[in-house]
DNA sequence: CGCTGTCTTGAAACTGCTCAACGCGTGTGG
DNA sequence: CCACACGCGTTGAGCAGTTTCAAGACAGCG
């Protein structure tokens, strides 16, 4: 809030999404906030204390991804939200009495404040105000996708929908004509973050494999042969390139 | 943000919910926000534009309810999120390419504001800026409850999870001991939210009704008889209730 | 080399979905 | 006033897709 700038993001409604995309603010971090912050190296797995000594904290992701997973009482689990570069978590985003876990899936880097300090420094800096303002817009909007994905596609659908993610978010061409990219979540938490069984994860993508449409060079590492094949296959393609932008895949790797 | 005061929820990690509940900031509409605002008279059914003349949008629900809904390519169809009175909505929550409506569940009252306007109001105030941030906080929260609900929960669960919110958000004690409330959402639409079918959402509901924990007095209302045999159904019923406040089962209708 | 954790795969069981029929309340026109 | 169509909810039967459970493959590591 605060600034009276309209959004980055072209402001778009119902209907489908034009050529020109909204590109979410990467690099757009305003300095202010990487000079105040604590920088915290994250190893995969890594978890992180939603609060500092008692006060509730914020992060923003600079490099790799967080996972917020939540675990309902019979032991259900579910993968919230994959946080990426640029986004935003307040510890009160976390819902109470669900053991709400935040976790590093890769190495990476974030910043890390108290909210308190936080939300001071949004009320003095517009630009900062403004750049948590569309983060958390952003990432709603995402959810909402996501939410969509887990009420009521199918399990390939899902697969696809994932790998679209994350090929547009880290998604590499690869020197063959392919686009690669990581794979830094395990099976489970794939699963968790899917709403599906991690056996049934494993059959899809073993059939994403067998269609050749995926091929897993190494571990943890995917290469898509037809991007716009897998595309095909979840009906959220168009939302997510014009969530996630489709700058990834012009960058060769 | 803006204000460096702590959220009015005790901050809480994992754990189960203490009794001590964090109250909603209902009634706590900070008074500028009222007298600034466009307010709109909903009917059921009503849909919301999500700009106002090209420019984005924010509501703040007053009274009722408002829905969120995607539909994407092939008809799917997901309620993304149910809003009630206290939360906000920014027109940049609703995903892109998605079809995103935005639609009154029953007859209340909203405010609306141009995204800009909003804005400045909250940088000139604290108080609005904190009232804001605290409900988008809450909502997320939410719906970190309700992502887990429909990626984790049987059909049982889901319909018991709805129920109890609903329970939470709008019960009165009725005169011969159990809670009733309304039942804004038809059935394809409370299917839509809970990523269920509408047949199977019914069958559900009259197993539910069958073993005595429901009932139908009339129309669109549902009555409750033994409120924590129905909250036994859901893994979710203690995040339930921290998030939405128990006031309302005290509260007589 | 053998261990462990992760991933894969198969067969059976089950849950939820599809499709079609029916009941009911409401609105409309004869 | 009745007949009819319509929207909405309910219900049954059969089916498809997912989960479950258990066994096996594979890589990493002491």
């Amino acid at each position: 809030m605060t600034t009276g700038l309209k959004t980055r993001d072209t402001f778009r409604l119902t209907s489908a999404a034009p050529s020109e995309v909204a590109v979410p603010a990467f690099g757009g971090l305003p300095g202010a906030l990487a000079a105040q912050g604590a920088v915290v190296r994250t190893r995969r797995g890594q978890s992180l204390a939603l609060a500092i000594d008692g006060s509730e904290a914020v992060f923003v992701v600079r490099a790799g991804a967080l996972m917020l997973r939540v675990t309902l009482p019979p032991g259900l689990r579910q993968v919230v939200a994959i946080l990426y570069p640029g986004d935003v978590f307040r510890a009160a985003f976390a819902p109470p009495a669900a053991s709400a876990h935040l976790s590093a899936v890769s190495s990476g880097e974030v910043l890390r404040f108290r909210w308190t300090a936080f939300a001071d420094l949004a009320a003095s800096d517009p630009e900062i105000a403004r750049y948590y303002e569309d983060a958390v817009a952003r990432q709603t909007a995402r959810q909402a996708i996501h939410m969509a994905a887990v009420g009521r596609f199918d399990c390939r659908q899902r697969v696809a929908t994932f790998l679209v993610e994350l090929a547009l978010r880290t998604g590499m061409r690869a020197p063959c004509g392919g686009l690669t990219f990581e794979m830094p979540l395990n099976r489970t938490d794939m699963a968790d973050y899917l709403g599906l069984n991690a056996d049934t994860l494993s059959r899809t993508m073993s059939r994403l494999r067998a269609s050749g449409l995926l091929s897993h060079p190494e571990r943890h590492r995917a290469l898509v042969r037809d991007f716009e094949a897998l595309a095909a296959l979840t009906p959220a393609a168009q939302s997510l390139t014009a969530l996630c932008g489709e700058a990834a895949l012009s960058k060769h790797g």
